[in-house]
DNA sequence: CCTTAAATTGTTATCGATATCATCTTGCCG
DNA sequence: CGGCAAGATGATATCGATAACAATTTAAGG
């Protein structure tokens, strides 16, 4: 049935394939395994013509490293793990580019999870990580289960929080405060002369950068003397575009005259401005809507949606740099916060003076 | 400097944590390490009350089970590697979805990478996977380079190629012609009497779902007798929303009596329909828009979006299937095609009769 | 009470690469 | 021409878990 001159490997499952190993490349090329093994890595001492051999033997023979031998052995994993909330949110696609460009050359691959905006998720997933060693891990938000907390201490590797500024980091923070972002539309918009403030976000603190910029609304408007805002809570986050619009059409029912609604993302806010449209009311005429976050489409749609541009991709990539030198570093950098910036971005969608639109 | 009283490693890197591993776990206890390593597996048979013990030990240590060592031994890897072209595409994030669904219990985890529609950096992506020793991977699309078809096929694997339908397949398929799929939608509208159709696509076959999608159109526009199709190429592929504008108004310039109009994707088709409405053209009273994929925008936006439905969750979660049954079966299923399926999905962009947009 | 099967636990070798130290060449210089 | 440093390569132990098999305990049945 099977091949009787091959060696027999009482380890080896019926049917699989035989597995090539370094020893059989270095049997091969007439060198030990150790010098394949240094053949593979850039620094390591072979000379030029032994390397060029083996690299052609590989070649030959499809040999592909085993970096799960390697890395037990060498104690390092070569990876770096990454959780972000969503996998389909421009916004955290753009913080992973960023890491996974910061990360470039240094032999590190980036590791991604998604949480689904939910801690219990989160927790599961930094086991699964752990449980393979990662030598960093980067978080999304400083809100996670006590379990949670304990693992990423007891893990002994750097750990940054990044898109917020959590009260009681873990090690390292690469973020911006959400309510003060907030609390910046707010003003810049009030500045312009709108009184009548709403706002649009999810139901519950699972989204922990949502509550924190509702919570800078809230402040905010309070402290500009104009009442309290007009909440509105619809959908479990990340809310979707049709839930926002959904929420505004309540919000205009109970609050018929409000002038200005923010959204706690863009996706929100432009399902918002759709649904409006479609009821044949003009934006911003009628009533202005501004998002958080500066989505491609918030700059494409018509009206374009004013909003918070935040830096996502420098969020990502220094955070992956913080972390680059907390291992290089031998951790003696300590724990550090690094603030990335924002920006409002004012367009059609809350422009006053702007020709009507279509 | 260092607590003397400390077993010392000599392979300990300075600064580092101790690390725990299974055996000292074991030594807590009272047990064998082996016994220790069962208790973390469901079905092997440890006592309940050892079971017990050895997790209220394994908790107040906070050990974490190293993977990387066990599956050296086990020669069981635990995880199975997905490419996608995009991270940041909510048709490919679906079809992830359905993969992890899928995965749900089997103790796999799936292990994600982004190609970037870019069939080099694809090779790149399956030699780092690879090199984890991945139980099984799920790529997309059936264009690869020569080296990592060599690659793929000699890593003994199952192989699940996903969203189209190569002429040569590596080992299995999960999908749909996107050719037929464009052809249905030109033979829909068709029939709804329009007549003088133009299409928006990237510029290269980097995307070859495109590219099948762009053939199909052609070839359908052509078999109707309604001469050859207005092609425009904009931008390399994914072609964003605003090349979608930008497309869309050279593709008007040079053939003004354009009824519709097909895109390669609704994020296009977006852009297209935001850039006519801007500048004063009704869609689809002065030209009628459609797109492909059923993007959450096209049931959003105004006007909806006519476009084509496929079933990318689906396509993920028979695919992660797929891969299990050739595993459980010890890979003697063989080859096999599994068809997904699409469907035409009519909106007000198309709508000959619909109520004039606002 | 004895026998045998089932359940539980332990012992040892091993997975495949790499750290470490030893060995062997070269080449250079006085 | 000897001595020594730098460069290249090899031998061996090891990383931390698990497979395979052995040993032990417990349960069941007559």
């Amino acid at each position: 049935m099977k091949n009787e001159d091959e060696p027999k490997d009482k380890r080896l499952k019926p049917g699989e394939a035989q597995k090539l190993t370094m020893a059989e490349v270095a049997k091969y090329v007439g060198v030990s395994a150790m010098t394949v093994s240094r053949a593979f890595r850039q620094d390591a001492s072979v000379s030029e013509e032994t390397r060029k051999r083996i690299m052609e033997a590989v070649d030959a023979l499809g040999y592909v490293l085993d970096l799960s031998a390697g890395s037990l052995s060498s104690r390092r994993s070569g990876f770096i793990a990454a959780l972000v909330p969503s996998i389909n949110n421009s916004n955290f696609s753009d913080t992973a580019r960023g890491m996974t460009d910061a990360l470039q050359n240094t032999g590190l691959q980036l590791l991604l999870g998604y949480t689904d905006y939910s801690a219990e998720k989160e927790e599961e997933l930094i086991e699964a990580m752990l449980r393979r060693r990662p030598e960093g891990i980067i978080l999304t938000g400083g809100t996670h289960t006590a379990r949670a907390r304990r693992m990423l201490v007891k893990a002994g590797i750097p750990v940054v929080e990044t898109w917020e500024l959590p009260e009681n980091p873990i090690n390292q923070v690469v973020g911006f405060s959400n309510s003060e972002a907030m609390a910046l539309l707010v003003r810049t918009l009030a500045s312009q002369g709108y009184r009548k403030f709403g706002y649009i976000g999810g139901t519950t603190a699972r989204d922990t950068r949502g509550s924190q910029r509702r919570s800078g609304f809230q402040r905010t408007v309070e402290e500009l003397g104009l009442g309290p805002g007009r909440m509105i809570s619809f959908g479990v986050p990340p809310i979707t575009m049709e839930q926002g619009g959904q929420a505004i059409v309540s919000l205009l029912e109970r609050w018929p005259d409000t002038e200005v609604v923010l959204c706690v993302s863009d996706l929100s806010a432009f399902g918002a401005i759709m649904e409006c449209t479609r009821r044949g009311m003009k934006v911003p005429k009628d009533i202005a809507i501004a998002g958080f976050g500066d989505y491609e489409i918030s700059s494409i749609c018509h009206p374009r949606i004013t909003t918070i541009n935040v830096d996502c991709y420098g969020i990502g990539r220094q955070a992956a740099a913080r972390l680059l030198d907390t291992l290089h570093t031998g951790e003696a950098t300590g724990d550090e916060i690094t603030l990335t910036g924002y920006k409002v971005v004012l367009r059609e969608s809350t422009d006053r003076n702007g020709a009507p639109t279509v």
